[in-house]
DNA sequence: AGCGCAGATTGATAAAAGTCAAAAACACTG
DNA sequence: CAGTGTTTTTGACTTTTATCAATCTGCGCT
């Protein structure tokens, strides 16, 4: 409600290349095996990067879309707002992954991107990675598996929102969170949370009140420690038991 | 639980070609203003269409992914199964729609399709379908659309699940299909549900019975008539209404 | 350092949806 | 066309989650 986020003014960084092919983030953001040639294409292709202070937009529902972004630092969140007040966070974004993709339908976003730190992103405007991908089959391939990845994610949570009781969401959060850390080479079981307990809630489709008791509830069945945002997992194996045999048979 | 889904026994049907060119869902599921030379070749790649008897599976979760498909003809529902027996309905397709796109990412099926009702899907290699889109501009803008829009869908989806009430999430169901079928032409307030109230609960996140009450209930307040799968819209706009006005602070 | 405030926790209570059960309506099959 | 099994509806009751309210914590600011 308090949402101050202005728009992120425009910060391209002094950089001219974004310079994917110095990147440590390549493994996560381009396919394997481009040739020398096709990575000082996309070089050129991924020109400019962009700053996002804590609490700004990188873009905002309605905006014309130009671009989709590689998160190269930090953190945002997505939010659908509806015509009433209501708004839902509708994922969370790390270094490393790609967003924006829903604003290719209809050249206009769909939702709100809000960094929760103060971020980097590398800007890929999509006419020319629609242009370049019909040069480089590789990259259109990519293209279309990251587009396809974000569908079968988006499937995942409706499964959780739809089939999942609060505490089973909130550990499938943590242990879907404590994955990503580990993809990028992070401690798995201890990381701090960058989203509020209301974020959060509004993610899991619960009220942060709730999120808040699984929480206490879970650090007394010592399955995690909770400390303000700090997480730690201390029994992942019994965590993953209680999301797959926890059978509610909804 | 008692889905006999047997996979689909492969039905070509015998027009070797499916003739985009001829079809009257083209608007639906193919970009505008694409030359002869370019529709022709297009029918090219659409070779083959298939049959799906009521009940059977068009592709299950695990399946090696070839191919997306859109609906000829018929009605399918898409369902996720998590590794204990919960499984959830995650979409519906109906003519002119495209599904399989869940498999693009790992090569993979992520979901089961299965048909409602006897239905007809025509058959588009995947492969194919990427060499043809480096050749046709327009066609790889249309495919980004399309999987761009699924995402957009699947964004209002987790909306829906996550911050709407029972009634609410059925009065968008409602309103959703309502807006579907006027786009094929069909009438917009009296319509044939194609699927079970479980199936119905299922995707909305809902249990049959809770779905069986709402209907109930929006029948007492004149908004709708149910009659078995028959539904009629008495009084859209109130029901649009009941939508956004509805302010839950969730 | 102290103030103010957003964020988090916890408890008591209310509301919403789920569960269980029974009966009715229907649809498919032999 | 009777019979069986599925689907739907409805009711009584339980569980889960939301709501409201009070308190606590810790951080940022002046």
């Amino acid at each position: 409600m308090n949402e101050l986020s202005r728009q992120a003014t425009l910060n391209p960084i002094h950089a001219p290349h974004a310079a994917c092919s110095q990147c440590n983030l390549q493994e996560l953001c381009l396919p394997v095996g481009l040739t020398t040639a096709e990575l000082s294409t996309i070089d050129h292709l991924v020109s400019e990067r962009r700053k996002v202070a804590r609490g700004d937009a990188l873009f905002c529902s309605g905006d014309h879309f130009t671009a989709i972004y590689a998160v190269k630092l930090g953190f945002f969140k997505t939010e659908v707002l509806s015509e009433d007040g209501r708004h839902q966070v509708t994922s969370f974004y790390m270094a490393g992954e790609v967003l924006g993709m829903d604003g290719i339908s209809a050249e206009t976003h769909h939702c709100d991107a809000i960094a929760l730190e103060d971020s980097e992103v590398c800007l890929i405007p999509f006419n020319q990675l629609e242009s370049v991908s019909l040069k480089v089959p590789t990259l259109q391939r990519h293209l279309h598996r990251v587009l396809s990845r974000e569908i079968v994610r988006d499937q995942g949570m409706m499964m959780m929102l739809g089939a999942m009781r609060a505490e089973e969401r909130v550990i499938a959060f943590l242990l879907n969170l404590s994955q990503r850390y580990i993809a990028r080479g992070y401690a798995a079981a201890d990381f701090n949370l960058r989203m509020t307990r209301e974020e959060i809630g509004s993610y899991l489709g619960l009220k942060l009140e709730t999120v808040s008791r699984a929480f206490s509830h879970l650090q007394e069945e010592g399955l995690v420690q909770v400390e303000k945002k700090r997480i730690r997992l201390m029994d992942t194996a019994r965590l993953k038991k209680l999301l797959s045999h926890d059978d509610a048979s909804r």
